[in-house]
RNA sequence: GCCCAGGUGGCGGAAUUGGUAGACGCAGCAGACUCAAAAUCUGCCAUUCGCAAGGAUGUGCUGGUUCGAUUCCAGUCCUGGGCACCA
């Protein structure tokens, strides 16, 4: 009988299916393991195979827990809002709703020909009313609360009402910018709009002024991802950064308590670095200057106090609010121009491209602090506005880019570490000793810090600051494919819709065309604007922030998840995705979770227990080549010194390197009209190892390999690839070595000729230690995730067994039950062959019994002088002395000493003998 | 530029705490079976010198620590991921 995997995989799918095999329902009877993935996004290019390697992982992982006696919450569903979506609309004009209905149908049978053990009926889709109905609740709740800091915790806004009406705002930690210091008496005299612009200001989410790249040729707002270069990606045009009205969630007050529930949790230590460097936090002092001519005062914040003194000029973002008000009237066009110059450039641009130094005067003197000295101030894009305060204080002598900027410009620098500054380069140093520093003089660097901030702040001058680079969330979209917000404006004043009103349903349209200024779609609903409803739509992390509680009461009418339901699952046990999500979704989901457990919706603070990281998949990309500003295309071997664009071309329209100049066209209607340079009558594109993604057009299905191998062979190939957390390309030829191990498994089963060929014959000692050696090292392996070793293992134990031709029952059935993880459906239609009642899938995994597995003596490696010469069997019951007599008896030992005596002999049982001369 | 990760045969990778570098698999070569092919099985397979026995070299590069370094330390080069509107 032959392996027929089409026929056993669709069998068993059907068969699981109809006995709800993986449906799974509290039980508190055994322990709870939530196994989760970090869901997809839908896109139209359906799964490819870099998805599936962390599926596999977890799949593997939540079947292993369930052998062992776990009740394994491990469900599936869909990010199914998202940009792509309306990208595709805009180019085809079918509705979003539709194309992620389709785009969802396709991911699930994809998903299942590869026999994930999900558990269908807790599924979600972000997209769906019913789901972000809650999404909307939740942003209900962010908006109506504050973060209280005496508390450490959020309240509800109610809260922050009744204490400014007791006693205004004396005593908050943060002081209200609207309205300076004002008594309880005050604050019940403000109009209702002055209250709300207050409130405003301590919302968790909140509406404000912010910066986007905007696209005057095509009226809209743009992603990071559609801008190239500074134009748009599609057709080319100018983008500049321009303020509009925004939504944020203040995740900023969160940075403390995201940075020390890092401690609680088990991600990995470069994860942790990532999310720590992100939220940066820094201790350092913010300082005023006065300017020469005017009553405003330039605040900076510095980590390095201690260098007051070796303050050579300011520097201002170029959007600092005071940059047009002290601007002389010689600087003013000078100024202009470089304000023009900035907005063109993108935040990436303006911090990756340092080697280039900008800079403008604006003609301001500041006087120092201590000195009262006069001291120039600048204008850089390097100094970003939205990081401390907007504003440095450059010290040249001991930070590289102020001292670059200092040369560029010609500006003196002053030197305060004496020889610790050569002169030709900065030098960051905390442990010189300060010079030219009036009360700081003498002292060590890192002792100067407090001292100076002490000064700073007895003079009145600046104070203590915490600072963090971390900013409010951007939480807002000029875009139709998103959760509407539950919002009026009423005269200016954002209004929350009652809850009893969600879902606001997002409305139908027929174009997905901006705003007349810009604004999201749904600007030119007649409708929805004389409902004076909210245009802008949720990002994609809204819906992605909160969905792994969803999961456990998916069906809920009266809340998001029923507080019971949450604390029996808890937190998700492993989490399995990608570290590119790193910063963001990790960081909102964790905020989300903090704010959910702030208010008491659900008992614990942090969602992820454990997070492992898959690597990623990498696909083969390959590039067009666009003259910059046209559509014309040079083929790869002659872009030479032009100045183009390259862009990613879908790999499914290259053959090798050749790109199908027809496929091209009719792609995208941008590309309608390009026109080629060809060398040799071909356009050859450029290639890339790069990550694979929908937006890099490299993908490669899965549906084409487990229609040819199986999708038990698919499963074992894409984790013998290599470590989970590693990143690798992809490469489809080794996959038939896998199939070939499952065939051989067969065998040991089924022989072509003569049919079943397994026994009931009772296995000898050298078959037990087989099995054992496997057990033992192949459940290690699947509880660290070494599953690429544990494949090798099940290799070496089929090969083993067939070379002992071992075909008896009581070895192979645990045999089948280790495997079933990773390949279920051979391992259930052998299961089922060897006349076992039930499913292998909830079999008891097999314990590694040590009796089989203990060795007496051992083939030890013996160097002479570390060099490896010879290797002598020994008792593993021999001690130093044993070992030594007969290490010297051996010839080749005494070969290599060559009559000389031996220094030592180090002998590491177990392991090794080295013989040093 | 900043943050994070990774560099081992022709290829993917393996190697408890610093202890036999290259498990397992792909590709390749030789052979068996076959009219032939497929499938299967056996052997070889880091580089280099050598008929062989055996020797030398070898885990991106340069140093260091150690009896012993793929593993630890310093520096350096390269590749990949992230950098706030892709999700």
């Amino acid at each position: 009988m032959e392996y027929d995997f089409r026929k056993i995989e669709s069998f068993w799918q059907q068969r699981w299916k109809d006995n709800r095999q993986y449906a799974v329902t509290q039980d508190p009877g055994k322990p709870k393991c939530y196994v989760l993935d970090m869901f997809p996004y839908p896109s139209g290019a359906g799964l490819h195979v870099g998805h599936p390697l962390g599926y596999i992982a977890s799949d593997i992982y939540s079947r292993f827990k369930r052998l062992q006696g776990f009740n394994v919450l491990h469900p599936m569903g869909f990010d199914s809002f998202g940009l792509p979506a309306e990208q595709y609309a805009i180019e085809t004009g079918q509705h979003p709703a539709e194309t992620t209905r389709n785009n969802i149908a396709t991911f699930k049978s994809q998903l299942d020909k590869i026999g994930f053990c999900y558990d269908w009926e807790r599924e979600v889709q972000t997209s769906d009313p019913a789901y972000y109905r809650w999404t909307q609740w939740i942003f209900l709740q962010l908006f109506n609360s504050w973060y209280n800091t005496d508390a450490n915790r959020a309240e509800p806004i109610q809260t922050l009402i009744d204490r400014l009406a007791a006693k205004g705002s004396e005593g908050l930690a943060r002081q209200p910018q609207t309205k300076a210091h004002f008594s309880a008496a005050e604050w019940s005299g403000f109009d209702a709009r002055t209250r709300e612009e207050i409130l405003m200001e301590y919302r968790l989410a909140y509406s404000a002024y912010g910066e986007v790249n905007w696209c005057e040729a095509l009226g809209t707002v743009l992603a990071n991802d559609e801008v190239v270069n500074g134009v748009s990606e599609r057709g080319g045009h100018p983008v500049v950064r321009k303020k509009m009205r925004q939504w944020y969630l203040r995740i900023t007050e969160y940075a403390d308590r995201l940075l020390e529930g890092l401690d609680k949790v088990s991600f990995s230590d470069a994860m942790k670095d990532m999310q720590r460097n992100w939220i940066g936090r820094s201790e350092g002092a913010e300082l005023s200057f006065g300017i020469q001519g005017h009553d405003k005062k330039i605040n900076v914040y510095t980590t390095r106090p201690d260098t007051i003194f070796g303050v050579d000029f300011l520097v201002l973002a170029p959007e600092h609010e005071l940059v047009q008000s002290i601007t002389t009237g010689a600087q003013r066009l000078a100024i202009d121009e470089y304000l023009a110059y900035v907005k063109s450039r993108s935040e990436r641009e303006r911090m990756s491209e340092v080697k280039q130094i900008t800079g403008c005067f604006t003609g301001a003197y500041a006087w120092h602090p201590f000195t009262g000295q006069p001291i120039p101030v600048w204008i850089a894009e390097y100094v970003l506005a939205g990081y401390g305060t907007g504003a440095i204080m450059a010290v040249p002598c001991g930070d590289q880019r102020d001292f670059g900027f200092a040369k560029h410009f010609n500006i003196p620098i002053t030197n305060i570490i004496g020889s610790a500054f050569s002169g030709e380069e900065a030098n960051p140093t905390k442990d010189a000793v300060l010079e030219q520093s009036g009360f700081l003089d003498g002292m060590l660097m890192k002792d100067a810090i407090p001292v100076a901030i002490q000064r700073i702040e007895a003079a009145g001058i600046g104070k203590r600051k915490v600072n963090y680079r971390m900013r409010d969330a951007g939480f807002s979209r000029q875009r139709y494919w998103g959760e509407p917000f539950p919002i009026t404006w009423n005269d200016g004043i954002a209004t929350p819709l009652p809850e009893t009103d969600l879902p606001l349903e997002l409305p139908f349209v027929e174009t997905y065309g901006p705003g007349p200024e810009g604004e999201g779609p749904l600007a030119n609903i007649p409708e929805w604007v004389d409902a004076k409803r909210e245009t802008s739509t949720m990002p994609g992390y809204a819906g992605s922030s909160w969905y792994f509680l969803r999961y456990m009461d998916p069906r809920n009418n009266e809340s998001f998840c029923d507080r019971k339901v949450s604390d029996y699952w808890g937190q998700v046990d492993v989490y399995v995705g990608g570290t590119e999500h790193a910063v963001g979704h990790l960081l909102y989901s964790r905020m989300w979770t903090k704010f959910l457990y702030d208010r008491g919706w659900i008992g614990f603070d942090e969602p992820f227990k454990k997070l492992v990281n898959q690597g990623m998949i990498q696909g083969s990309s390959r590039f067009v080549y666009r003259r910059k500003g046209t559509q014309a295309f040079i083929s790869h071997g002659l872009t030479g010194r032009e100045e183009v664009d390259a862009l990613h071309v879908d790999v499914n329209m290259v053959d090798g390197l050749e790109l199908n100049v027809e496929a091209f066209r009719r792609w995208k209607p941008d590309f309608a009209n390009a026109e080629f340079l060809l060398e040799d009558g071909k356009y050859i594109c450029g290639s890339e190892v790069e990550k694979m993604s929908k937006s890099k057009y490299n993908t490669v299905n899965p549906d084409d390999l487990v229609m040819k191998y199986g999708a038990d062979t698919f499963r074992m190939y894409e984790m013998f690839l290599g470590p989970i957390e590693a990143s690798k390309p992809w490469d489809t030829k080794g996959i038939e070595g896998v199939h070939r191990f499952m065939r051989k498994l067969w065998r040991l089963f089924y022989d072509e000729l003569k049919g079943a060929v397994w026994t009931r014959e009772t296995p000898t000692d050298a078959e037990w230690k087989v099995l054992h050696k496997a057990i033992k090292k192949i459940a290690q392996d699947t509880e660290q995730f070494s599953f690429n070793t544990a494949v090798s293992a099940f290799m070496v134990c089929v090969n083993e067994l067939s070379d002992l031709k071992c075909h008896k029952k009581e070895i192979l059935e645990n045999l089948l039950i280790i495997l079933a993880p990773y390949a279920p459906h051979i391992c259930e239609e052998l299961w089922n062959t060897l006349g076992q009642s039930g499913s292998v899938l909830d079999a008891a995994y097999p314990k590694a019994d040590e009796r089989y597995l203990v060795e007496t003596s051992k083939d030890y490696p013996v160097s002479v002088n570390g060099k490896l010469r010879a290797t002598m069997n020994i008792s593993l019951e021999a001690g130093q002395e044993e070992v030594e007599a007969l290490v010297l008896q051996n010839e080749i030992v005494q070969k290599w000493l060559d009559g000389k005596p031996h220094k030592k002999i180090i002998f590491v049982k177990n392991k090794m003998i080295n013989v040093v001369v």
